[in-house]
DNA sequence: CAATATGCCTGACAAAAGTCAGGCAATATC
DNA sequence: GATATTGCCTGACTTTTGTCAGGCATATTG
């Protein structure tokens, strides 16, 4: 590693360490120390159960309860038994509580769109916030199955399908190629595995069950800012596991030489090519893996 | 602003606030509590002045005492008063304070390059980390005078010498040109300019002193990192203040037409083009301005 | 049913960080 | 040379954050 790119990186480091202050003073800004900011911060993002969010913000548990005892005084918060666990207890935010939190993702929103806003090229910004982002986050990815219709699922199918209309030479409209139906997707037939960090979408794969013996592998994708660091292999580990789990056997897949990068990957991760088994117009390299 | 930018803004936050809270924790892995660590770390940076460092901290003068005290009880710091004023103090690092303030920057340099080298394009990472930097801080931009000789200058003329060889069709050859010597370049002939941003150059400038009656402005540089943010012309206002307190009344400088964007620039900057004025190889496109 | 485990709470501390009013010496200003 | 200002220091706070030992209610297990 070369002095200078070490030290590119700490200044990369100082320049963000400011900024973060900044942010975090911003969080000061409502006259709410940083602690009870927080609790309230994860609560309005959907967590409720106490230990959730004490394991999610690493905090003691005696200082945990002071936190939310803080809050529920300031009328933001009611704590209640959870139904199943009487022990267990679950927060959630009062209206004023809502207000509150609302006002907070205001500012963050509007810091975000600051910084956006005065760059002179921010689709560039985006994009280098994107690789930073899962550059240094990248181990804590998580591959979670999820219903089609999420939106973070179709958001990626929506990007994968531009990929491929600006990679395949005849470009690429879905209508044409055999979309599979949402439930083939969704068990007990099938799934769909979105790869997610820090909340972002970062990978998805889908898995197809049909009739005829055999399962397809669907709508692989790998965000940009991921592509190389062996997340296609995260996925396609889980996808196998999932198909292992209902029961199936053989998996099938279709892809196009226009995508090397993936015709070399499952080339050299345990699938074997073999003929044509669709009509579908756009692909035209064929593999089948037995698990 | 799209809800999609500013949502990958927010999760670029998101991220980079838990990298750093690692980054912080790492300061705390040598049994210092983050106040007197800062503290160190700024000390061992250069800063000496007391004013100087809790103003760059940003710290209370009640606290900064204390810390500094603390320092110093620890053998790693001296405080003696300043020779000029002798109610400002200065600190300075004793050699445990050296020794310790290096074991900072180890674990720092450590840290830095493990994201690099497991990232699979770490120049590609590097370019992002500089993209977002800039970005972030760029309202910090200080542009101070340095002599020629100084290691960030060197580094800023060797990237744009690079540069040009890249982009001019017959290459480029730094002495095949009109090199300027040093001394032209400092006062009280001339000056260079650097611009600095959390201790990184993101572009430079100089004033060549000549006995044409006229100065000349050359090696006007600025990273691609901070490019169209209005760099160029930050330098170039502190290029002409220069040449004023130097008591120059005119400038020149020639460009080439394979670098559109700075011959944009200095048409619509106040300069006027002229006709050639010199014989060097490269140029061919050449401008004045009267102060 | 008794024994044990779990989840959250409270009290009692302690460390770290931040604030503020003065105080002293050095310097600047009239 | 008197007066104000500056730069740092100290003492006396408060707030925020973190830690730890128990305690109580609920759940699980044999």
């Amino acid at each position: 590693m070369t002095t200078n790119a070490i030290a590119r990186t700490r200044r990369f480091h100082r320049a963000v360490t400011s900024e973060v202050g900044a942010l975090d003073s911003s969080f000061l800004g409502r006259g709410r120390p940083l602690g009870p900011a927080r609790v309230l911060h994860a609560i309005g993002n959907g967590l409720s159960d106490v230990a959730e969010i004490r394991a999610h913000l690493k905090l003691d548990s005696g200082l945990m309860s002071r936190l939310l005892r803080g809050l529920e005084d300031e009328g933001l918060v009611t704590v209640t038994a959870s139904e199943s666990d009487a022990r267990r207890r679950s927060a959630c935010l009062t209206p004023a509580g809502k207000a509150e939190f609302a006002e907070y993702e205001a500012l963050s929103d509007q810091q975000a769109s600051a910084i956006l806003s005065r760059h002179p090229h921010p689709e560039a910004l985006l994009q280098a916030m994107d690789l930073v982002a899962t550059a240094l986050g990248f181990d804590r990815t998580a591959i979670q199955p999820v219903p089609v219709s999420d939106p973070r699922a179709q958001a990626c199918l929506a990007t994968y399908y531009g990929e491929l209309a600006r990679r395949f030479p005849a470009g690429f409209d879905v209508s044409l190629s055999a979309d599979p139906e949402a439930r083939d997707m969704e068990p007990p037939r099938g799934a769909f595995l979105l790869a997610v960090l820090d909340g972002m979408a970062i990978g998805c794969a889908g898995l197809k069950g049909t009739d005829k013996g055999y399962a397809e592998v669907k709508r692989v994708w790998v965000a940009p800012s991921a592509r190389r660091m062996g997340l296609a292999g995260l996925l396609m580990r889980a996808i196998e596991e999932e198909a292992r789990a209902l029961g199936i056997a053989t998996l099938r897949l279709d892809t196009n030489s226009a995508l090397p990068e993936a015709v070399g990957f499952y080339h050299t991760s345990g699938w074997t090519e073999i003929p044509r088994f669709n009509d579908d117009p756009y692909p035209d390299v064929f593999f089948e893996k037995h698990l």
